[in-house]
DNA sequence: GTAGATTAAAAAATCGATTATTCTGTCTAA
DNA sequence: TTAGACAGAATAATCGATTTTTTAATCTAC
């Protein structure tokens, strides 16, 4: 009873590199922007041996451009690596949700009724704003969970991030909401089913 | 005249990256070894702050693990993550293959022809070492270059390099060397007639 | 003897300051 | 007027030292 027993990680290079990276997903930051190091060091409120650690990361992951002598900045949006995205992301999503059919097992079933569950509540409840963002991922994640591939998962993982930040920051599209409902619902129902078949070429729709 | 004009960027941070993402894929550390950053600061004669930012780099790739507060790790090997790499590299590589079949021009027949064509030789004289590795990556990254998606360009030679890792640590295969002369060759020939069906399925093949 | 506490040594993470590079505005020569 | 050179300011990258945390070894109470 005497260790304090922290149970999440107080390291400052861990927890600012969740915060940037949460805030380029998000679009706070503009697209094709230069990020200015000092800046950050003071909004942040970190020194800058953990900062500049946390940059290299987002770079190896893809969120920001680090260039030669010049430090970092956010990569520029293009519809050409928008269609990119979107289309790999469609691909990978698709073949690990017929894994995901192939093996989930009971557990799997609950969890994904309640992960829909829950992002229908928020989606009828909230107007917007990052708790649907967070249940609309957690959906997603648990949908794919299951398909046995730890490196797909991961790739997966990164194109949503990448798609997240190109619907946050590219033009606005209102209709998506509603369509998303139903697709969710139809996934999930698809799911239950095992019908991979067709949740795969639902999948494939590039909204959802 | 006056500027010395480098070519090349010298900086500490990127080349140590190249370093030691080498030396990673070419399996100089031992799988779950602890790395000791003071050992390495000295071995390759660098500074604590670029090792580190490469440190992160590589974590964030996937060719070292990062704890929590105890430094960095290179990853154990596993059977399950070896047939997940595989595979994966495989429906990817193949999913490459295709588009860039469909999209290739007349210079990636000729590129293709030429990195086969100087694999080959290697093959012939050279026995075994870094100069067959290098073209044989040479090859893989040529065939699927016209792909037209960067994001899958990125993951596959991501992939590429745990597959690697794991070929030069896991237990040798001495007779692969021949299987894939051939399967290269006809690799060529195939993408040359732009048979994406025969190319795929050879592709799928797990041994290339 | 053994579990748990204590402390010393080792290592990782971070900080503050220094060095190297790039950027910006001004000047000069054609 | 303008292209190029130059100097000063701003910024990025790196270094050396400090702080924090983990690991290992030893000790103490039961």
């Amino acid at each position: 009873m005497n260790k304090p027993m922290q149970l999440s990680s107080t390291k400052a290079s861990s927890s600012i590199y969740d915060l940037l990276r949460r805030d380029l997903v998000g679009g706070r930051f503009k697209a094709g922007e230069k990020l200015a190091i000092n800046t950050l060091k003071e909004q942040y409120q970190v020194g800058l041996s953990p900062l500049r650690e946390a940059l290299n990361k987002l770079a190896a992951y893809g969120l920001l451009i680090q260039e030669n002598q010049r430090g970092f900045r956010v990569p520029k949006l293009s519809r050409e690596e928008l269609d990119d995205i979107a289309r790999l992301r469609t691909e990978l999503e698709g073949m690990a949700l017929e894994r995901a059919i192939a093996h989930g097992d009971a557990v799997w079933e609950a969890d994904l009724l309640a992960a829909a569950h829950r992002l229908k509540r928020a989606d009828i409840t909230l107007d917007k704003g990052e708790e649907w963002e967070r249940l609309h991922t957690h959906f997603h994640r648990t949908l794919v969970a299951p398909c046995g591939s730890v490196w797909l998962l991961r790739f997966i993982e990164q194109l949503h991030d990448q798609f997240d930040r190109y619907r946050r920051l590219g033009p606005k599209m209102p209709t998506i909401r509603q369509e998303l409902d139903e697709q969710h619902h139809e996934l999930v129902e698809l799911a239950l089913q095992r019908d991979a078949t067709a949740a795969r070429a639902l999948m494939d729709d590039p909204i959802h």
